[in-house]
DNA sequence: AACGTCAACAACCGCATGCAG
DNA sequence: ACTGCATGCGGTTGTTGACGT
């Protein structure tokens, strides 16, 4: 059994809600001594309770860097868009949320979030459409190179979001060994997110055939190709990752699309009143194409199968 | 006012992973 | 290579307050 779980067990320590003594307490210690080793911190700090309890306090409340209350419309997509590619990874998701913790992060889509998308007969979890009555069926060409995109963008994400948490040096990126310059041109897809929920209702928005393992090209946007061959050379582009100008493009390509995308789908937020639309957020992908949402739904391993 | 229901969120639990010995 | 420990993550539960009857 997990030892870390039987210091609840442990006769004297406390469970349950954190008193302002206990707060103030593991406020003082952290901040004079750091938190060093969790497991020893509460007796250092005259807690009686467990570190991982205090861990858990400290990360999640205590912390000075963290900003409580609503979170605004620009959180709430960026969630949304985050969750489509890295499902219930809350700790990928919060790397994209300056200030939110994870769990805050979980506790709202639970709560708001994902009911708001089933409201809107979306589904939380494939982030498409409910399956209706009329059970229509996609392309199967569609959703080949759908999800081809799909995983693209869902591993560029992750190793961002692993980049950001081990704080890792920047290196300078390497180009791809074919002869596409990737890891320095801006980002090839233009990723709409107002296309990618409005493309979800509308058909004739259809996204464009890529035949596997020809070159992709996005038509919306810079019409810059990649092919499969890039997309093997993850390993160079996540290097990419951690460089300042991916956090370039994506600021800047992200403020238009949001802004759409809130006049448009103001309803869609009624009940966020109060927030803030000047939240500023580092890194993030925040417009999806129609074609990568739909792709999340789909099961065929395409990207490496050329 | 009392009670029941529900939403929101803090906290807990168990598992996975990384690392040191 | 193996083992044990510490930490982090995601799912789940418990508590509290707001609201409706």
């Amino acid at each position: 059994m997990d030892r870390s779980t039987l210091c609840y067990e442990k006769e004297g320590l406390k469970r349950g809600p954190w008193t302002a003594e206990e707060d103030q307490k593991l406020t003082a210690y952290v901040q004079q001594h750091g938190h060093g080793s969790w497991s020893s911190l509460p007796e250092k700090a005259g807690l009686k309770r467990c570190g991982k309890s205090c861990r858990l306090r400290w990360v999640n409340y205590l912390r000075p860097d963290i900003k409580r209350g609503n979170f605004s419309l620009r959180e709430e997509q960026t969630i949304i868009q985050l969750h489509a590619f890295l499902g219930n990874r809350w700790s990928a998701i919060a790397v994209h949320l300056p200030k939110r913790t994870d769990n805050e992060i979980k506790n709202h889509w639970n709560t708001h979030l994902k009911k708001r998308l089933i409201k809107m007969g979306i589904d939380p979890v494939t982030h498409k459409p409910r399956i209706d009555a009329l059970g229509t069926v996609s392309d199967g060409c569609h959703e080949a190179s759908l999800n081809h995109m799909a995983q693209w963008e869902r591993a560029r994400l992750e190793a961002e979001a692993r980049a950001a948490l081990s704080n890792r040096a920047r290196i300078q990126p390497k180009i791809c060994s074919g002869t596409d310059p990737l890891p320095l041109m801006p980002r090839p897809m233009c990723i709409d997110v107002l296309k990618a929920w409005q493309g979800m209702f509308n058909t004739s928005n259809a996204p464009v055939q890529v035949p596997i393992g020809e070159t992709v090209v996005d038509s919306n946007a810079t019409n810059h190709s990649y092919t499969c061959n890039e997309l093997v050379c993850m390993d160079e582009w996540k290097r990419f990752n951690q460089t300042q100008e991916l956090e370039n493009w994506i600021n800047k390509s992200s403020t238009t699309a949001l802004s759409q995308y809130a006049a448009e789908n103001a309803w869609m937020f009624a009940d966020n009143k109060g927030s803030s639309e000047s939240d500023t957020l580092v890194g993030v992908p925040v417009s999806f194409s129609s074609m990568e949402v739909e792709a999340l739904n789909g099961s065929h391993s395409v990207w490496m199968s050329e």
